[in-house]
DNA sequence: CCAAAAGTGTTAGGCTTACACCCATGC
DNA sequence: GCATGGGTGTAAGCCTAACACTTTTGG
């Protein structure tokens, strides 16, 4: 193929990849960070990130990081922002488009973590990130937010059966507010998304609470039919 | 400044803008569009854009595009989406960065619109474009949709002075369905936003309509306070 | 039997929708 | 005086938000 372009100037192009994760214990949203294995910023906090290499789509590149720090493929992703601010990054003219990811922790391999030196962090606690990575984190935050309000990608973060307390706890720590336990169960029940199962969690109380799963069948079958998610609760 | 990444392997990185305009008489949607001036695809039907330069930020560039096409500053820019795909452009591997703008198009310069060989077409008419821009148009597209529903922009598509009904004609336009008048008209002005002017539009009725003229400090006023726009109404 | 967490319904009010006629004016 | 487009109000129903007690069971 002819290159029609050649002559013209090029700039690197990286990947960041905002990754969200959820602890059911301690009911905080994470952060998957890591220490920056490079110069410049050497050992400083920043999001995973990479260049985009020859052949490989920008996509793919957000995919081959995220999968090269933990292993994890299929997962769900979604474009966040460019961010091309001249000298957003001191090692050079770097731009960059940000991704986040959902992932459920309990797929997770702590040894592969552990290996690439990744932590998560509380999203109420970052720590100082290198260059404009917390404007991304914050970006990526409220998107999130958005739309989890939206579209049931909330259950991406919990394990394959949860309880409606767990789901709720998990809505009140991304909108960081408390949501009214009648309203939120009538609502996603309402939806009927989620089938109920015959067994019970029972370590955090006596009475136990039955678990449920997210079903996205049921899902796709009613937004053919005009149905349109909507968690957005008080 | 040491490169650090001097080694590294590096893109040719472009910007593409959807301007969106609209024509009160036709109560159209509007598309400004090139014919390409260069190879591949010389003489295709295209949207305006450009390579991002040295010491040039992307949004810069985008602002660029448009001030070179339309002699327009302080356009209502919005980042849209970054398109990554290997194949995307058939004259060699480039990432693009799309923008959807809106502007009035009472202040544009048609001589200038001529000399740039861009085209205005409607939305419902568009011309096949090169590459992925259909795509590019598609996602702006439903982009200023979900925009136009929660925030004051569209006003930036119509001429300081507006009546109701072009206000309406715009949204559905946008929309592409019919709204209640008097549901839009309550909604509208309930927000108190716009100012009643004195005077009345007399070219399309023999009563006349009033003129209203939005007014964005009170939105500013207003938002701090809270303040959420919202004109999705049936 | 008690502590701790799960689970459950109802009501008021606000917002959305649907809907039809009068008004002003130029010709 | 009539045709044309501008302008106006109300009622029904749905959805949201607020709110407190009962159930279960392990220790």
């Amino acid at each position: 193929m002819i290159d029609h372009y050649a002559v013209l100037e090029k700039n690197l192009i990286a990947v960041d990849c905002v990754i969200f994760g959820y602890n059911i214990s301690d009911k905080e949203l994470k952060l998957l960070l890591i220490k920056r294995k490079f110069e410049p910023e050497y050992g400083k906090w920043s999001l995973p990130g990479g260049f985009v290499k020859r052949g490989e789509s920008v996509l793919g590149a957000a995919c081959r990081v995220l999968y090269q720090l933990t292993g994890l493929k299929d997962v769900y992703m979604e474009q966040s922002s460019a961010w091309g601010d001249v000298n957003r990054d001191t090692g050079g003219r770097v731009i960059t488009i940000s991704h986040f990811a959902l992932i459920n922790t309990y797929k997770l391999d702590p040894v592969m973590i552990e290996a690439s030196s990744a932590h998560w962090r509380s999203i109420s606690r970052i720590p100082k990130l290198i260059f404009d990575h917390k404007k991304i984190v914050d970006k990526a935050h409220r998107q999130l937010i958005d739309r989890i309000k939206v579209k049931p990608v909330g259950f991406e973060l919990l394990p394959e059966k949860f309880t409606l307390v767990q789901l709720q706890d998990l809505y009140e720590a991304i909108y960081q507010r408390t949501i009214d336990k009648r309203n939120f169960r009538k609502k996603i029940i309402s939806m009927n998304l989620l089938e109920k199962l015959d067994e019970k969690e029972k370590e955090t109380s006596k009475k136990g609470a039955f678990y449920y799963r997210f079903i996205p069948q049921r899902y796709e079958d009613f937004k053919r039919q005009g149905f349109y998610f909507n968690l957005d609760v008080q």
